[in-house]
DNA sequence: AGGTTAAGCGCG
DNA sequence: AAAGCGCGCTTAACCT
């Protein structure tokens, strides 16, 4: 393919593979799809090639013939943050983003009689990062209950709320996910299509608006350095290895772990708190409620219809009251008659 | 036949 | 020199 695109048709290769091989991916292809059709088109191919081979095909050929269903194998001891992960099939990255792909989510259906319940955590990562950090503004913007990518722009632009454009909501949401991964300044401006000065400057003002979370920033890699660990609220640690390598760019990797540990390895905790609770209340009751999956931040059940209602507040109830944190700790739940409807 | 690595991409 | 965390699956290429 590379020969085809950058040979033959001559085509700028703009990107580089880790091996030194001109990049075909997602992003090199978008660069150079205005210079000519074909990109476009193996771009959407392969949108749904992944679709059929990993979902669509693979799903039907595994169903179980005694129960009818796909079972999936959940592994507590794979993901060094402390999260569960899923395989065979991995249940935790079925489609969501596209239209096409919520047709694979909406085969996930409940039968005769039941719903689909999704119960997820609404930023779990951001309040944990409010509560970790205690930084007095975005532990504001929790409590107050607003839009906190909003609450965000505003404060690192300078603008009341309301005043927020969608580009500048879009740009404040970037730099608190890609905060809490440790990215640099150089990473925002990749992401945003800024200039390096211009995703500094964000930086720094949205670090002068929310001092307490760079000094936890700093804290923690701190820590890391001098324990060679990190911890989670709960204090499950993870050790790790590259903080004193030589090599600068497995060091400063280790460093973007440490960063992110914390919040990513307390969210599973909470999680997990919460599926302990959830299993054995649901076990009291008649049986009118299974929990089915684990999606990080997500449970999904199926629930007889009548008891909906009922099965929807226990559920958001325990979740809810999994920790105790000083921002609140929101759960959003939808029913469906398919996972797809369910959000 | 079965294992490994690289590239790419699905999710939180 | 590299530049955003954590996974698992598919395909292709190559190896034993």
């Amino acid at each position: 393919m590379q020969a085809i695109l950058f040979d033959e048709l001559g085509l700028p290769a703009k990107l580089k593979t880790p091996t030194g091989q001109p990049s075909t991916n997602e992003e090199a292809l978008e660069a150079i799809a205005d210079d000519h059709p074909l990109p476009r088109l193996i771009l959407d191919y392969r949108g749904l090639a992944k679709l059929r081979s990993t979902y669509t095909d693979k799903l039907a050929e595994i169903v179980n013939p005694r129960t009818g269903r796909v079972h999936t194998s959940y592994h507590q001891g794979a993901v060094a943050t402390g999260r569960v992960s899923s395989s065979d099939p991995n249940l935790q990255n079925i489609p969501v983003r596209t239209e096409e792909g919520r047709r694979i989510r909406q085969a996930f259906v409940a039968p005769e009689g039941w719903v689909v319940l999704a119960a997820d955590y609404s930023q779990i990562e951001l309040r944990i990062m409010a509560h970790l950090s205690g930084d007095e503004g975005l532990l504001k913007a929790f409590q107050e209950g607003g839009d906190v990518h909003r609450a965000t722009a505003a404060e690192v632009f300078g603008l009341a709320p309301e005043d927020v454009s969608a580009n500048q909501r879009r740009a404040a949401k970037a730099i608190n996910f890609g905060l809490m991964y440790g990215m640099s300044a150089f990473g925002l401006a990749r992401q945003l299509g800024v200039d390096r000065g211009e995703a500094s400057d964000y930086m720094a003002r949205y670090f002068s608006r929310y001092p307490g979370v760079h000094a936890f920033m700093e804290a923690t890699r701190q820590q890391a350095h001098r324990d060679g660990y990190v911890e989670t609220l709960f204090g499950r640690r993870l050790y790790l290895e590259n903080l004193t390598s030589r090599n600068q760019a497995l060091r400063a990797g280790a460093e973007r772990a440490a960063v992110n540990a914390p919040m990513q390895g307390t969210a599973a905790d909470i999680i997990k708190r919460a599926m302990i609770t959830v299993h054995a209340w649901l076990g009291q009751r008649k049986d009118d409620a299974h929990m089915l999956m684990q999606v990080h931040d997500e449970l999904v059940f199926e629930v007889r219809a009548e008891a909906v209602e009922e099965v929807r507040a226990g559920v958001i109830e325990r979740m809810s009251g999994a920790a105790q944190l000083s921002v609140p700790l929101l759960v959003e739940a939808g029913v469906g008659a398919n996972w797809d409807e369910a959000h």
